[in-house]
DNA sequence: GAGGAAGACATTTTT
DNA sequence: TGTCTTCCTC
């Protein structure tokens, strides 16, 4: 096989080595994936072995799409045929085929978690509590948190510890509402993102037929990322290999930065002492960085304690020094970064898609954002909303889930007055009390609502019902499209929807036409057996964003650390070094979380190729006051021989900025259209060239490269600030400066 | 039931 | 400081 010999020693053991327990630590751009991918290769074609025998498990669906599509480059349509998922999607799959065994239907819902924060709202309010005390969001990481540790909510009662914490922590009931949440769920017929793994611990433990069904077939189990686990993700791939022992796990301990989700990364350091006769392999060259880069990296990690001994060298060349940029404020800051990025831009002839701005938190990127805008860089934000977790889509995906389980209590609090049909909370709330205290089905109070409600209130249920069940029978006899669009119309929701005339309004319901039109392709991919509504939902349940269109577009990433690993910049800015901010003050209790702090910055440092720049502010609003901040520790920890104090005067670089006010090409954008992930971006034409704008005037049709199709609708000022007031297509009214703005006036 | 005022709140977030 | 939620009023 000519792919071994594109493998450096360590890669190539990696791969070849198929039996028994491995363990692969894979530094920072050590060709990690590279190796995964070639190895699941090798397995099949120099192994011969069963592709459908082969288990990749990995976190993001991202993750599994690369490799799965690198495998089927390296060795055809077989590679269609190996295990490869995340953690949820894969135990989701088998969880509808072995549900049944724990009382769970195979059209089970899997509720995300605004579903699981309304639910515990929801119960918190039923329990009378104060929730205040009771935030969804702490009470639900907290049962999150029991759930990855596999503590049951009965186990959790029982723990005189635990229940010792809750009681500290000012929160007894904690106890009470995790055993009424899963309760609730139950009911409901639905698993919360931690249910499909515990669930899956549960369904292993109690019936041995099952995973022994299981560990007959995947006699290779992978496991990408592994420093990520928490225990019970860990306990599944454990006993998955229990009977072959051909378990191969990937990863970085320096790279574990999701303790707060309930990673482990005693998972890792401690792997070998589960699995005696393991082997290690150590990834140690680096591809990526410059040699000054790496060693920085290198020097900053060291401080930990808890970490696997490795060594990350490169054989690229030094590169420039580390860059440290001093600003007065935070508006000086991005003023000083976005400046740096026009100017290294000219100098070296890069893209705007070669530099990356990271950043601990998400609120600093607003600095950024308005020098950026300021200078007219185009930038993107990678995280916020996703395109599923927007209103109109959540609206609309909720008849679509309660069509297919009527019990979905979420989807039915989502639906039964959207758009307005006269049932209100009040009637909402006397259905659920009557369900639970004749401990009837939900669906049975909807069916016969004249016994539970009166006069106008049971005829809305009524007729809502009636509608219902016309949709569960389109559904049953359609494909997915056919019912899903006969929905979003027979429900009122399009209309509602096509009926605001607000820029958002449109949006929205653009985004429903987008949300549709993903069902189309869905019943038009052959490879989609199953093209009923219920199979396409348990297709997207755990799918975020599929960042389709994010390439493309050339334009300067912003997004925090974490949203950062995996990725690589030529040129990245770490902004905000500061002490209580990168590190985080809440994250100065421990040793531990210290060094979780410290990885972060690893993290950070190590995505840039060529040249990393550190920067820190004097002075910066938090939360609506004026700080004093004073310079990070790690500052002080990367090794001096590596930095560069940048001296330039800001003063030289903000005059540029004076002048470059209307450079942007716009006036009085307010939001910023890249500010959405998904927003679309016009992909001009493939002639587009900018017209002469001199003749331009009201009516005519133009073309932005960025915003798309126009109507002009008045022209400002002659001269040289001549605007115009265009109306986008996609992306509403615009004032543009003629001089800058390039523009194509289509006949 | 819409719209406005007031109040809470604000690390990170693969699924 | 800015955003999101809730509550109150008409």
């Amino acid at each position: 096989m000519d792919y071994l010999a594109s493998l450096n020693p360590p890669q190539r053991e990696a791969v070849e080595r198929t039996e028994g327990p491995v363990m692969i630590i894979a530094g920072a751009g050590s060709g990690k994936t590279r190796v995964l991918t070639y190895r699941i290769a090798h397995l099949i074609h120099a192994r011969k072995v069963d592709p459908f025998q082969i288990l990749s498990l990995t976190f993001t669906n991202k993750a599994a799409s690369e490799m799965k599509q690198r495998i089927e480059k390296l060795i055809g349509l077989d590679a269609r045929n190996t295990w490869m998922g995340t953690f949820h999607s894969v135990f989701a799959k088998i969880l509808r085929v072995e549900g049944q065994k724990l009382g769970y239907p195979s059209n089970f819902t899997i509720y995300d978690n605004d579903d699981s924060k309304s639910l515990i709202r929801s119960i918190v309010r039923e329990m009378k509590l104060d929730d205040k005390v009771y935030k969804a969001n702490t009470v639900l990481s907290r049962i999150s948190g029991a759930k990855n540790r596999l503590i049951s909510w009965e186990t959790y009662l029982n723990d005189p510890y635990i229940t010792a914490d809750d009681e500290a922590a000012m929160k007894p009931k904690v106890g009470e509402i995790y055993k009424n949440y899963q309760k609730r769920l139950f009911r409901s017929g639905a698993m919360d993102f931690d249910d499909l793994l515990f669930n899956t611990n549960v369904l292993f433990r109690d019936h041995p037929d099952v995973l022994n069904k299981y560990q007959q077939r995947f006699r290779y189990v992978m496991v990408d990322e592994f420093q990520d686990t928490n225990l019970s993700q860990y306990l599944i791939t454990k006993k998955l290999a229990a009977v072959h022992q051909n378990i191969c796990v990937v990863g970085d301990d320096a790279q574990s930065i999701y303790a707060f989700r309930g990673a482990d990364i005693q998972n890792i350091l401690n792997y070998e002492k589960d699995y005696p006769d393991l082997f290690i392999v150590k990834l140690e060259q680096n591809y990526r960085s410059t040699k000054n880069i790496v060693e920085t990296a290198n020097s900053i990690i060291a401080k930990n304690k808890s970490q696997l001994q490795k060594n990350v060298w490169t054989q690229n060349d030094k590169g420039d020094l580390i860059e440290l940029m001093k600003a007065s404020s935070d508006n000086e800051e991005g003023r000083m970064v976005a400046t740096t990025i026009f100017e290294e831009k000219n100098n070296k002839k890069l893209r705007n898609s070669d530099f990356a701005i990271l950043y601990r938190t998400n609120s600093q990127s607003r600095s950024m954002e308005e020098a950026l805008r300021k200078l007219g860089i185009s930038y993107r934000i990678v995280g916020g909303l996703s395109f599923y977790q927007r209103r109109e889509i959540k609206d609309l995906m909720g008849y679509f889930r309660y069509v297919v389980n009527q019990e979905d209590e979420e989807a039915f609090k989502r639906v039964i007055n959207y758009p307005k049909r006269g049932i209100g909370a009040s009637s909402v709330e006397k259905m659920m009390v009557a369900a639970y205290e004749h401990d009837i089905a939900l669906w049975e109070v909807i069916s016969n609502s004249s016994s539970f409600l009166s006069g106008r209130a049971a005829n809305a249920v009524g007729d809502f019902c009636t509608m219902i069940r016309s949709f569960k029978i389109e559904a049953e006899r359609k494909d997915a499209f056919e019912a899903a669009t006969n929905i979003a119309k027979q429900s009122g929701l399009l209309r509602e929807l096509y009926e605001d005339k607000t820029i958002e309004g449109l949006n929205r319901y653009e985004n429903v036409q987008e949300l549709l039109n993903a069902i189309k392709e869905y019943v038009d991919n052959p490879e989609n057996e199953d093209k009923s509504l219920g199979a396409f939902l348990q297709e997207i349940a755990l799918l975020t964003d599929e960042d389709q269109n994010k390439d493309s577009q050339d334009t300067v990433t912003l997004m925090t650390i974490h949203a950062s690993k995996g990725l690589e910049f030529k040129y990245v800015f770490v902004v905000g070094m500061e002490e209580d901010l990168f590190p985080s003050q809440m994250m100065m209790q421990s040793r531990e979380d210290l060094e979780e702090e410290r990885r972060l910055f690893y993290v950070a440092s190590t995505r840039a190729m060529e040249k990393l720049y550190l920067s820190y502010a004097l002075t910066r609003y938090r939360y609506g006051r004026l700080l004093n901040c004073e310079p990070s520790r790690f500052l002080e920890e990367i090794d001096p021989a590596f930095v560069k104090v940048n001296k330039k005067i800001s003063s030289a670089l903000s005059s540029s900025f004076r002048d470059t006010e209307s450079s942007q090409g716009f006036v009085g954008l307010k939001k910023p259209a890249t500010r959405n992930t998904t927003a679309k971006v016009h992909t001009p034409s493939p002639d587009f060239k900018p017209s002469n704008t001199h003749n331009l005037t009201e009516g005519m049709k133009v073309e932005h490269p960025k915003f798309g199709f126009g109507l002009v609708k008045a022209i400002e000022t002659e001269g040289v600030n001549r605007k115009a007031h265009i109306h986008f297509e996609h992306f509403g009214d615009k004032t543009l400066l003629l001089s800058f703005a390039k523009l194509r006036i289509v006949d």
